[in-house]
DNA sequence: ATAATTTGACCCTT
DNA sequence: AAGGGTCAAATTAT
């Protein structure tokens, strides 16, 4: 018998990525089911007697519920992050996903609500696969204002200092402490927070925990949407150095920011509670409420439409920005997207550190989350 | 005790 | 002058 693929990471063994095709079943299972309950509620409205919602409901949280067991069972295993950022660019189209061996890593972003931004992500840069709302392109290179002005007295830095900018959306904790800031990869520290004229919510502003040790000038602004409190605007300003320490190379790595600009809009995970703010979230919410199953996930039961997939992750292998997967220059972008959202400027090999940490990674769980060494 | 957050004040840019 | 970004003392958390 030949190994089925010789370019399979070796650290992927047999075992792993059939219990994590396993695992995956039963999510797409999973999907199915709250597929099949969507549609039973879309045929039957309210017509559909609560004791078969409630069975239904029970039946696909058994199913979750399993499934995550088993993600949390393999969440330390190391994985290849090319594998990962390969799946969130050519989501699986065959019936079968046996080719998603990123399990543990969905698990984390599914933790975090994060894979909610990558789709939403891909979207952004697909408009073509747009799920029928708008997708907001925003403008990340209005230096304009808002940029670091970086007092200016204390330190002499300038605003104009060509700081690349990166405006990312995030969800807000849907339970539990919303007020979290949203989860990434390094450590911060909040230096201040301000009112901001025309927005309902206060502007805070975070810096490299390291920024003195290292002197990485990495900084951070979080603000909700005014429109949509369960959504954050982030905006990275700066790169980090304080990965030369660790993993990556001496020369400060490719800043968070794609060309000039870059989109990740979050929403999918911005609906519940939402008032009805006119048409909800404008822009930024791209989901049409109630229907997020029948998106993109094109669930084992065919019918997956969806045409984009495909690309078949070719030999990819490389790493997710290492190769643009050659295809589409669509593909190059989400690439870069990927990198940015799992690395706000780290080594590119490394990139993905967060989702797959290393032993000696230590994760920090303080208040804020978001913790990595640098 | 140390580290992180809060918050009013300061200062720069527009 | 207004608005935004940062500092730093005071406060709170670990």
């Amino acid at each position: 018998m030949l190994k089925s693929n010789p370019k399979a990471t070796p650290k992927h063994t047999m075992d792993q990525q059939q219990q994590q095709h396993t695992t995956l079943s039963l999510i797409l299972d999973g999907c199915k089911l709250a597929k099949e309950l969507e549609e039973s509620i879309g045929n039957l409205g309210n017509q559909l007697q609560p004791e078969i919602l409630s069975k239904s409901c029970d039946d696909i949280i058994n199913i979750f519920a399993t499934a995550k067991q088993r993600l949390n069972n393999n969440a330390h295993h190391h994985q290849d992050p090319s594998l990962f950022t390969q799946h969130l660019l050519h989501p699986p189209q065959d019936s079968s996903a046996h080719h998603m061996q990123t399990d543990p890593s969905l698990q984390e972003w599914l933790k975090y609500g994060v894979i909610t931004q990558a789709m939403d992500m891909i979207q952004s840069c697909r408009p073509s696969i747009s799920m029928g709302g708008e997708i907001q392109a925003m403008d990340v290179s209005d230096s304009g204002k808002a940029a670091s002005s970086s007092s200016s007295q204390r330190s002499h830095r300038s605003r104009k200092d060509d700081e690349e900018k990166c405006k990312t959306r995030v969800a807000a904790p849907q339970m539990g402490n919303t007020d979290l800031p949203p989860d990434d990869n390094y450590t911060w520290r909040k230096y201040g927070q301000k009112e901001i004229l025309g927005s309902k919510y206060p502007r805070a502003y975070y810096r490299c925990t390291h920024q003195k040790m290292y002197n990485c000038p990495a900084k951070k602004q979080v603000q909700r949407l005014d429109n949509d409190f369960y959504t954050f605007e982030v905006t990275y300003i700066g790169q980090h150095t304080c990965t030369m320490s660790s993993t990556a190379p001496s020369i400060p790595q490719p800043p968070p920011v794609l060309h000039d600009q870059m989109v990740m809009t979050q929403a999918m995970v911005s609906q519940p509670a939402l008032p009805p703010t006119s048409s909800s979230t404008t822009s930024s919410s791209i989901v049409p409420s109630g229907s997020w199953l029948s998106m993109e996930f094109s669930l084992g039961s065919g019918s997956g439409g969806r045409g984009s997939g495909g690309a078949g992750s070719s030999s990819g292998g490389g790493s997710a920005t290492g190769s643009r997967y050659g295809r589409d220059v669509e593909y190059s972008v989400v690439a870069d997207m990927a990198d940015v959202m799992f690395n706000s400027g780290s080594s590119s090999s490394n990139s993905m550190d967060f989702i797959f940490p290393c032993a000696e990674d230590k994760w920090e769980a303080h208040g804020s989350g978001d913790k990595k060494h640098c």
